[in-house]
DNA sequence: TGTACATCAGTGAACGCGCGTTCACTGATGTAC
DNA sequence: TGTACATCAGTGAACGCGCGTTCACTGATGTAC
């Protein structure tokens, strides 16, 4: 609980984001209600109004937020891998799935909650630069196979974009009555591996 | 619209879930009101309770209704494929795709309601039936690989649910604003070809 | 340092709304005689 | 074929609820003098 200081909250704007991404987390993006938030935030549902335009405004600023440290891990992972191309490439995966595992609400608020990315020009801008980074991998791990056997950098950020979403939500949420066979990362992993390999990135034998 | 026959409307519980399905395709499994379902069925929302336990349990037999035609499918999918193993799980891949753009409100329903399928011993039957088919599938493809680079048949089997789940979250849905660069089953076609090539089961020049 | 005042973050009551669900009922249907 | 009756699918009114949003307000904060 955020201390609060008299009268005045302090830092409502973002203890409302805060209480939002959690509501998020744990009831999904339409299960969320701003209602709720502003009780959890210890304030009158009215008192919102003061920050956000409304309900979707402060869902947007959760995705916002979640899109621009996304956007950091992922930059960050590719410059670790660098310079090797086949290294930032899996390292982008393996930051995705992390994100998506450490900051669950952010990535339901980015990816589930019906928010267009075109909702705001910040929006776009932010989960451009996320998305740019995978396509950026994607592209000079690409420049590595032979041209006339070579598919286009951006089927090959899709492919592998799709293949880390599908293990995030089928497999990494903790979903009652759902047991995961495999731990996700591994899952991830192992898919990756095939998928290199089936590009001739990895020798067979590695 | 259902041609009413007079007081009783003869066919209700299929007329409800049938408007159920529409909704959740519109609005989302959250934006599905049973009060709605009910309106467009032409009938009072205490009607429903005839037929239904409640909202939850309308959602449920949409979601079993979608499994079971699912399921249907990809059995047909796998057994067209026959006697080849590759050929079967290639047509089961593509059959998920189809089945998950032919029949959205019953993907959603499915997959993103929210409903476990535990909720009902039916559910988990023919939930495990759907799926069993593209386990087999996997199994009988893995029985191709030197068993000591083999992975176990329900991770690869995972991969491509992942993959297929990723592609259709990502870029089936015709999201506005969202426009996907390739058509999805292009995408998905190339991601197993290159996944298979992976696993040694297609030769690099195919 | 002390006072007057403008600012503006948060209050609390109210609104209209649609939700899921219940209940006693009604009247169409189909069967028994 | 015609009548009496049981069944039960659907009605319509009502409920309590929590929602998002609005509004005039209040009182803590910080600045100007």
């Amino acid at each position: 609980m955020v201390k609060k200081r008299g009268y005045h909250h302090g830092n409502l704007r973002q203890a409302l984001v805060d209480a939002a991404l959690q509501l998020i987390e744990a009831k999904g993006p339409t299960g969320f209600t701003l209602s709720e938030a502003a009780k959890q935030a210890g304030v009158t549902p009215a008192a919102v109004y003061r920050h956000f335009a409304g309900r979707e405004d402060l869902i947007s600023e959760a995705a916002l937020q979640g899109y621009a440290v996304f956007a950091d891990l992922m930059e960050y992972a590719y410059n670790k891998g660098q310079p090797s191309a086949l290294a930032s490439f899996e390292s982008t995966g393996r930051a995705y799935l992390a994100f998506a595992c450490k900051y669950p609400g952010h990535y339901v608020a980015m990816f589930e909650s019906g928010i267009s990315v075109n909702h705001t020009p910040e929006l776009a801008q932010v989960s451009g630069r996320a998305l740019g980074v995978l396509e950026k991998a994607a592209s000079e791990l690409s420049a590595n196979i032979p041209p006339e056997k070579r598919p286009p950098a951006r089927m090959v950020s899709a492919h592998i974009w799709a293949l880390c979403h599908g293990v995030v939500e089928l497999f990494a949420r903790g979903a009652p009555g759902t047991k995961s066979p495999f731990p996700p990362e591994d899952l991830l992993e192992s898919g990756i591996g095939i998928y290199l390999r089936g590009l001739g990135l990895i020798k067979p034998d590695e």
